[in-house]
DNA sequence: CATTAGCACTCCATTGCAGGGAGTGCTAAT
DNA sequence: ATTAGCACTCCCTGCAATGGAGTGCTAATG
């Protein structure tokens, strides 16, 4: 779709005031304020090819035009000129993140809580894929008999557990020696590969080391599946959605909480932007396939530590949302907390030795 | 405060025609449908003593009457019969809980469903204090140079994780030594103790051991302290409340997941619950010290493992709620969970091995 | 030939008003 | 003490009128 210089103000002008104003905008209201100088009719009539191009649309004669999801599209692929952001917002947000010690954790929620400030919608933020990271310790605890907690480190810092129910009972002792070994052939080896080094090992061991290891080994398996398959995502700041006026109808807002509690179709939705060749990704309303969520749109980054991407972060909100504002908030957000994961150090503030 | 019986009745009329309509309840319909046989007009009289005393009111002249908290209050204690729950119902819950392996938190997770599930609220879970649960692991992982992560595990099988930072850069091995030496020492003693048998410790071993361990102590202690301070709590269902009439005004909503969003707040709320000489506790709109939840209500009860109580869990939702039908389900639910506390067994369901 | 002024028209949101309904308080009768 | 009856109050609903914002079309213009 190619639209001449004209056609692109007019299309331009009728988003940002509808993102501004959230009401359909006149041809009056196009030609007075967004510096073309040309009548209003000249505005209607390049209104009216922009609505035959499925760009633009009425919520009834008489109205004002709104764009559609193509129209807003268009404007983000090849109208919006995305700026960084302002050296300010920038050290807000640095600030923001500023204090104290945080573990892995606390740094992931502490993104998603700057998201929905900064952007004032709901935050996003996808852990970190375990199969992305490398393995750091493994530890087994018998919490009563045939129930044995597996604790898994991984190099990031990211703590998971699962309970395994084994049928015999195996003392504390020997699970110790179990996570001796484990950790140290495993150590450091991508949590993607781990599964096939452990089969590897399984195969040479049996005949070489004692049964007792095989089943060390199948434990770690065990909890490692259930460790890969379940993806985290953390939704935060509900409370911006509210203020919207398009959730004045309380009906709308109760299915889009609905939406967000079936964390797997956002995490299935999120994925999308895995892609590493796009620093952002925006999904529109209509193009999601959770159609709770057609009227609202996630603007998403990846993150992650050097070339490898971990996770996904970003901002939903309604369609109508100040994208110019938002697309470099989540980028630089982005940027710094994948520059947090390559160097903690700067991420945890100097804490003093303070015994009370 | 003393009714009459038929003053008694007449509250419990208006109550519960509120609490089913939420719309102020007239005269006819009391004297129609809650087999008083009186008139309207008397019921009329015995309204307005009512409302002299206090426990109703009236939104605006010719509306019929609303309780107010007082009169909630009092129907509560001294009219409300609080039955069991049918049998059905608690049949239900515990097919809710059926399924597959859990740990713990994901037991507190579950819980906190089936209460917004079966009461149409908020289910709030304060989780486990864990001054009240006892020491069974501890485990030192050194992420990097001066970063050392600590694990806490509880018997109950809580998971507990602190970023520690350390001026020297103490070597894995000497961190294994560390928590094996932790370990044995403080095996199965309440975590309330474990700081004061840390300390003692501390004296006893400074001139014996190695300064080492008086190294490893300061680790735990640190990573303790961190771990007795923080009080997690678990908040799911919001949607529900969105399908409350009296939410119909957006802005009301939105205070409201504010105030939610202060965590300590609402802990503190939570903690009055945990008097264990009453089974369950309700905390109604101006009672509470929280304003933005002045038209809500707690109904919460205290679960633990046998004696010993390990948190609260409850519902929250608008001062117009079905109590009948939530006191029921939150007692229920309540010893559910104590129950599966104390056998875990019942809540893991055989798992087979089943290596693929 | 693109642009524009002008005009009739459409649709929506707001306002004011009337009528009906639900409920009350009071009074007088039982 | 209870109740029937009545006048009164207040709210909610529907309806019509009004004004405003915006459009599409046509004819005039440079």
């Amino acid at each position: 779709m190619k639209l001449s210089e004209r056609n692109q103000k007019v299309l331009e002008a009728v988003v940002s005031g509808y993102i501004r104003s959230g009401e359909p905008v006149g041809s009056r209201t196009v030609s007075k304020h967004y510096g073309l100088n040309v009548s209003s009719a000249t505005i209607r009539n390049i209104m009216a090819d922009l609505e035959d191009m499925g760009l633009l649309q009425q919520p009834h004669t008489s109205a004002g035009r709104i764009p559609t999801d193509k129209g807003l599209r268009l404007y983000l692929d090849s109208i919006l000129k995305i700026r960084e952001l302002e050296k300010r917002q920038q050290a807000l947000i640095r600030k923001a993140f500023a204090s104290g010690r945080v573990d892995i954790e606390e740094l992931l929620r502490r993104t998603s809580q700057v998201l929905s400030r900064f952007c004032r919608q709901a935050g996003i933020v996808l852990w970190p894929r375990l199969s992305a990271t490398r393995f750091k310790h493994i530890e087994f605890v018998r919490l009563r008999a045939h129930q044995i907690l597996v604790i898994l480190i991984t190099a990031s810092g990211l703590v998971q557990h699962t309970l395994v129910e084994w049928d015999e009972d195996i003392p504390q002792d020997s699970l110790d020696k179990y996570s001796r070994y484990l950790n140290e052939i495993l150590q450091d080896i991508p949590l993607s590969q781990v599964k096939d080094r452990i089969l590897k090992e399984m195969e040479g061991e049996k005949a070489l080391f004692d049964q007792l290891f095989t089943r060390a080994l199948e434990l770690s398996r065990r909890a490692l599946q259930d460790a890969l398959e379940n993806t985290d995502v953390h939704i935060e700041g509900h409370k911006h959605l509210l203020s919207n006026p398009e959730f004045a109808d309380v009906e709308r807002m109760r299915r889009i909480l609905e939406a967000f509690e079936d964390k797997s179709r956002i995490v299935r939705l999120l994925d999308r932007a895995l892609d590493p060749t796009r620093q952002v990704q925006i999904i529109l309303g209509t193009e999601s396939d959770i159609s709770e969520l057609h009227e609202m749109s996630v603007v998403s980054s990846p993150y992650g530590r050097g070339e490898t991407i971990l996770g996904v972060l970003g901002v939903i909100g309604p369609t109508r949302m100040d994208y110019s504002h938002i697309i470099p908030v989540v980028t630089f957000t982005a940027s710094l907390l994948s520059q947090f994961l390559e160097e903690p150090e700067e991420v945890s503030s100097p804490q003093k030795t303070n015994p009370s």
